[in-house]
DNA sequence: CTGAATTCATTGATATTTGAAACAATTTCA
DNA sequence: TGAAATTGTTTCAAATATCAATGAATTCAG
């Protein structure tokens, strides 16, 4: 006759450990982006979003839109603007207009950019390689798996 | 005779396998706090930043030192500073002399404070049940397990 | 075709965040 | 003890970040 409360139970545990999940991640994330910003201060004189802005840039050599950017890093337009405009005033990154939509504007790596970035991400591999050694490859992978579970479960669906 | 060559092929594809982790933990984070972020403006009108800080007092009653706050939250000490100036403004939060250590402040949740997240508590807790809808309580398990790896395998042992 | 709705990027206001410097108080230890 | 090192917090400048509003360009409906 507890049926339902053995109900309340389980699903009142299952949110618990859910939770405490979440206030892992995000204490995991700060940790290393900790980490991280110390590496790449000390070693280029460069921080974390600008980081993150050229590395994706490395990864799309055809550049990519403004809201692709913010898009592929989360943040809000208003951001990837700012940053951007300090990656171009440091000729890291250019700004190009796109003929087939005038709105739109297309932000590509410089060679300078490339020639920084090529040697900023064989470190930042190492980072994190160290800075996660005890992570199996085997929990990687699942690690991976729950994230992507994260943002697919989250979606208006 | 490739035993070397084996070697540093398998660490590669360890080393990409963490990267990988690292990238999606950073995107599920930065999706979840978007969503956190809305749910607080909308329903609170208030930030992830405050309500982080004002969770923080409420699970220490006994109120916490600044640094102890900015450990706890893993970031700076100026900005538990501005945060809980805001707080305290808002008088959600009170600071208080410590007679033992004249350098140190204790920081306490007020009454309305602790009105304002018990509400708010629950409603977080549901939010981030929702979210994370398609996590399994072994998968949550499993992901705290590795997030605590992580930052413990990251310290200056 | 044309007006309405949408998309793209920037701007401006405000808040957050870091990192370094400053200052006071405490602890260490020679 | 007393000088040196450390700890606790704040302050400041600069960068980062969100969000709302704006303007321009494109797409959509009818």
């Amino acid at each position: 006759m507890d049926d339902i409360a053995d109900y309340h139970r389980e699903e009142d545990r299952l949110a618990v450990h859910r939770l405490r999940l979440w206030l892992q991640m995000l204490k995991a994330v700060r940790h290393v982006e900790g980490g991280l910003r110390e590496k790449l201060r000390e070693g280029y004189g460069t921080t974390l979003s600008r980081f993150d802005v050229l590395a994706a840039l490395h990864a799309h050599p055809e550049g990519m839109k403004m809201s692709e950017l913010s898009q592929h890093l989360i943040v809000s337009n208003g951001n990837v603007t700012g940053v951007v405009d300090r990656l171009v005033a440091d000729e890291l990154a250019e700004r190009q207009s796109l003929s087939t939509d005038r709105r739109a504007i297309v932000v590509k790596i410089t060679e300078s950019g490339r020639a920084l970035m090529d040697e900023m991400a064989v470190n930042h591999r190492g980072w994190i390689n160290d800075m996660f050694r005890n992570v199996s490859e085997a929990d990687a992978a699942r690690g991976v798996s729950i994230m992507l579970d994260i943002r697919h479960g989250t979606a208006r669906d």
